[in-house]
DNA sequence: TATGAAAACCTAAACAA
DNA sequence: TTGTTTAGGTTTTCATA
């Protein structure tokens, strides 16, 4: 029979359930965020840790979930997409709704979100070009079901990051 | 006298300009974009490149700001920020919009962009709660020259990812 | 309060890029 | 050489008995 301990850790394991973390974790996911490259060494030296305290601390963050990945930020413009936008969908039921998710593959779109109120989806998506915007609504608004669209054309960014680990 | 590819270079670096890109290079953006741990030398598998081929790819797209950084990406439910929103503010003319550019640092704050239409800013925030949420709303509409604000509450996230290097 | 399990840390060493 | 990873051993923490 599993103790007690084992119980409340299966239970902490549930989908979603906030990690439990010290001030020491969040510090380090917070060096982690804004630059996943030092090494362990470095990271060490800003917590007063060794490396391999490091490590492990690293080890059970990535076990956890707590860090999803560690990837490449890219450069939208660098890249040929230069007109960023969000777009707001309206769509009549969550049939249709269902019907615009599958839209999700599409290289444009970066983010694809369900949103409260009238059945409604939110886009981010950067393309090359006005006309890129274009197409890309002749797609959704062909989509049965689909009410209307709403976009926003971003005309400067000021902020872009991840989430803030701090408490 | 510079030679013709020069003075392409140099208009060429100039800010938010594309970069000169091959496939090899998209393809290699795509994948780091996916996973930046992954070994030089598997990534050369991936590409039919030599360990060191890559690594000069990578370094000169690092140069070129192309890779603008390599991140972690933390899940913001494991931190205790479960609630995702898009806040749209409305804001009477220009000055309103720069007063409302300081609150930047405010860590609920993950994007800040100014929009086309009505002097808008999109506020991309993920908050702890429902609280969370009310309160930060509460110190942009107590920004002068904020007209107003529309929240929309994220139900599901279906896509979150960067920039598609794909052509 | 006592105690055993689990976690966190360090040094040292092996290993890989 | 530098950086990552594993191993071994000590201390701390913490939930119970």
């Amino acid at each position: 029979m599993p103790n007690k301990t084992e119980e409340t850790n299966a239970v902490k394991q549930v989908r979603h359930q906030p990690a439990r973390l010290d001030d020491v974790d969040r510090k380090l996911l917070g060096l982690l965020s804004a630059d996943s490259a030092q090494s362990y060494a470095e990271l060490g030296e800003r917590l007063h840790l060794s490396a391999p305290a490091v490590h492990d601390r690293v080890k059970r963050l990535k076990r956890d979930g707590v860090i999803r990945a560690t990837v490449a930020k890219i450069d939208g413009c660098k890249v040929g997409r230069t007109l960023l936008a969000f777009v707001l969908v309206n769509t009549k039921n969550v049939v249709s709704t269902k019907r615009l998710l599958t839209l999700n593959n599409l290289p444009e779109i970066e983010e694809m979100h369900t949103v409260a109120g009238d059945s409604g989806v939110m886009l981010k998506v950067r393309v090359r070009e006005t006309e890129g915007l274009e197409e890309l609504l002749g797609k959704i608004q062909d989509i049965e079901g689909v009410d209307g669209t709403r976009s926003y054309i971003v005309l400067s960014t000021f902020v872009e990051r991840g989430p803030d680990p701090a408490l």
